[in-house]
DNA sequence: TAAAACAATCATGCGTGATTGATTTTTTCT
DNA sequence: AGAAAAAATCAATCACGCATGATTGTTTTA
């Protein structure tokens, strides 16, 4: 509170790369040795730093580890904008597909490491909420704009929903075992069921459902 | 190895009680203290009796662990069995809150700390593949009898793959704040998506597909 | 020169495996 | 059938390593 300076950027070149190569650090300890393998010690001797070096950028393993996953965060959506923007429109499977290797990558499991480990620590779960809300909201809006969707039509913003929560689930599946192979061809089956959801906008599902039982 | 007894379902009545004791403080703990917090010390506590008598059971705090989401695994998926029997058919709501429910409860939570510490701990890791394995076909086999679905057919097996990783989202979803209102409109949108998947049989997404650019 | 940045080390508490000790239950012996 | 011995079960504690916060020391930068 009264000395938290440290955790901003700092303002000598060298300071910087210091920091950098710490958050860095961190984001590969918890993706390769999760939770508990990610103590100070390990992180700064990855970063080629001493440990009171570490200290001074970040009081506690937690604060490191927060502001690391911040980072992360911040740089995967900042490329994937750029991805957005630079090519002609993503079709839809190559945007879930985008999804999918973005919760399957080591961002994501330094993410989840530090979630799971923020469920049960209140203290760590008050810092990590306002980042994990960020980063939802984030995501969300990242998958509207690169699927093109209209949030104002009723479901879609479910069905947005319900691709990232499955997306989530998929990256989840793949923690002890690669499971690219059933990822690819759920995902695929996934992208055609979007194209007929959101191309076909006003509550596309409900349509067809209605227009079924009639010609029988 | 040699003097791996102590693992099995002990003779003595007392030894059983207290070994039941010990796998339903593990789950306790893992749900709400976390893997870090989970050490043999807390759980025997939480169970009332010493830490010689939980180091009897069980050598090590993975393999107490482990044993404690097998077991509590068997007790609900058994639960849920006997709900399948006892009752009429579900409908697709029913499930799908069913599953909904299974997904946020203290015993996914634990779960999820177990694979999510297995996940970057190679020792551990080979100790839970076989029952992360498990479970998750169990779950499948239920949920497809649940739903009464035909996997033979073309994209179901995909779409029950997709219920449940989207399910498994969901409870990643609730793991930081109480995400029920929101899961709750998912679900009963799902269960409508669902309906028109699974009732419609013969690859009915794709065959609305095809329906729908003709009349165009 | 003072402040910032980095490095090294001290002091403490905690978890673990191993070991020893005590109590209860089962088996063996007479 | 009862007593003694063996095995199983449970409890207490020792020894050690590790992570952490705090503190002191050194180097670099403004």
């Amino acid at each position: 509170m009264t000395s938290r300076a440290p955790s901003r950027e700092p303002q000598q070149d060298r300071s910087r790369a210091t920091r950098r190569r710490l958050l860095e650090a961190a984001i590969d300890c918890l993706a390769s040795v999760g939770w508990a393998g990610t103590t100070v010690a390990v992180v700064a001797e990855r970063a080629g730093v001493s440990r009171g070096a570490a200290q001074h950028h970040f009081r506690t393993r937690e604060e490191l580890v927060t502001a690391a996953v911040e980072y992360g965060a911040e740089i995967r959506m900042r490329d994937m904008r750029a991805r957005l923007n630079a090519d002609s429109p993503l079709t839809t499977l190559e945007v879930v597909t985008m999804l999918g290797d973005l919760y399957t990558s080591p961002l994501f499991r330094a993410a989840l490491q530090l979630w799971v480990a923020a469920s049960s620590d209140p203290q760590l779960r008050a810092q990590v909420l306002p980042l994990e809300a960020r980063v939802g909201r984030e995501a969300h809006r990242l998958t509207v704009e690169a699927l093109n969707a209209d949030e104002s039509i009723p479901g879609v913003r479910e069905t947005i929903q319900a691709t990232l929560d499955l997306v989530r689930g998929l990256g989840l599946a793949d923690l002890l075992t690669d499971d690219s192979a059933r990822r690819t061809r759920l995902l695929a089956q996934w992208a055609t069921t979007l194209d007929a959801v959101l191309a076909r906008s006003p509550g596309s599902i409900t349509a067809l459902q209605r227009s079924e039982p009639e010609p029988h």
